[in-house]
DNA sequence: TTGCCTATCCCTGAAAAACAGGAGATTTTT
DNA sequence: AAAAATCTCCTGTTTTTCAGGGATAGGCAA
């Protein structure tokens, strides 16, 4: 029996670059495409596929939050995560969130099809690269941050001092400043500037 | 006469995308395709497209500048930025560099083709988010920096302070301090935070 | 209730960076 | 060749950050 694969990404030619890999395959069935998570989502009240290819930027919503969705509400549909970008911290969360596999838009067509295969069967998929990021690194864990902490690491990342911080939010400076050091160890950082681009690479600010 | 379409682009499924549209159409000549901008430069040596799709991200090179390369060397080669970005800084700069064209990846077979036909008559095509967004907006300026400023910045991202950047580059603390300095007004930067989130956006890190 | 943990709060002194304001040397552009 | 941009370096002052430390309030579990 064929595998029923939809795919959401909001580019056009990645969705025909997919749709020509995939079209001379038997064993692949095109189940359609969404180029947002609310039209995918809407595509699966009426039916589920066997495996969807997700983008991880969407522009309504990210693709972890819509994995995490999709999971929820259709267990037995498989995501297997698509993305330009081979950051321990997506592949992480996609994992986390239900995906079973990852894989980079440069993947070439055996890799692609190997993945569907191997997903399909319940397995997880991890392309090379992206199983090597998981692995090395492992500081690209996503810290957990109290709100205070988030709070203060937004407005340090919109360029505020710790004393207009402090001001800002009605306590200390050197409240602030504890604040920002304690963020700064959970983040692994030396200095601000290497937090603040931690931190954007893991879409927290 | 067919135009020979030639692709730049480190994502495999969108050069097959790309391949996909165009393979039907009779006026379109595939010429082949490069996933780096060194092996883009190569093929030019051996022969010359009518236009390049090519995209802004690029692992060796920005788009950008192998734009401005490209056409410093051959000017009769036609140019056609491809991105996912919507940032009038971007199209901005491809189009003062010479290319003769902006298209999203998110694009229409007609879109595409469209622009391939007005680009190959020698004019110039921008797509209508890409339009619209060199119209309002003129905030998003991409600064322009130095070979030095962005050699400092990228240091001072990776969370090096002044005096290591000082002793990797051989040259004085005060020197570095002043590049520093000169990055931060280029941004219009009050403090590094707001400069490294501001340079990440820009996908200058 | 007591004890533990976490989040929140605060302090000091030393290090680092930002700011102001200059200036000579070299490379690129015109 | 002249003008402009870039890279280099300086002095001194102010501000911010960093690295120690410690205190308090609230939630939760034994």
């Amino acid at each position: 029996m064929a595998i029923k694969v939809f795919i959401v990404d909001d580019h056009y030619m990645v969705i025909e670059g997919i749709r020509s890999l995939l079209q001379n395959d038997k064993d692949i069935e095109w189940a359609g495409h969404a180029s947002n998570a609310a039209s995918c989502l809407a595509f699966l009240q009426q039916q589920q596929p066997d495996i969807i290819l997700m983008d991880i930027n969407l522009p309504d919503k990210s693709g972890i939050d819509l994995c995490k969705e999709v999971k929820q509400k259709y267990p037995s549909v498989f995501v297997i995560g698509l993305s330009t970008f081979n950051q321990q911290s997506f592949i992480q969360k996609m994992i986390e969130n239900g995906a079973s596999g990852y894989v980079l838009k440069n993947a070439t067509q055996e890799e692609l099809m190997e993945a569907l295969a191997i997903v399909a069967k319940g397995k997880v998929y991890l392309s090379d690269e992206a199983a090597q990021s998981l692995r090395k690194n492992n500081t690209g864990e996503i810290p957990i941050l109290t709100r205070r902490e988030k709070e203060v690491l937004t407005l340090i990342a919109e360029g505020m001092t710790n004393n207009e911080i402090a001001e800002k939010l009605f306590i200390s400076i050197t409240t602030v400043d504890t604040h920002r050091k304690n963020i700064l160890a959970k983040f692994n950082c030396r200095n601000i500037a290497s937090l603040i681009k931690a931190a954007m690479q893991m879409q927290l600010i």
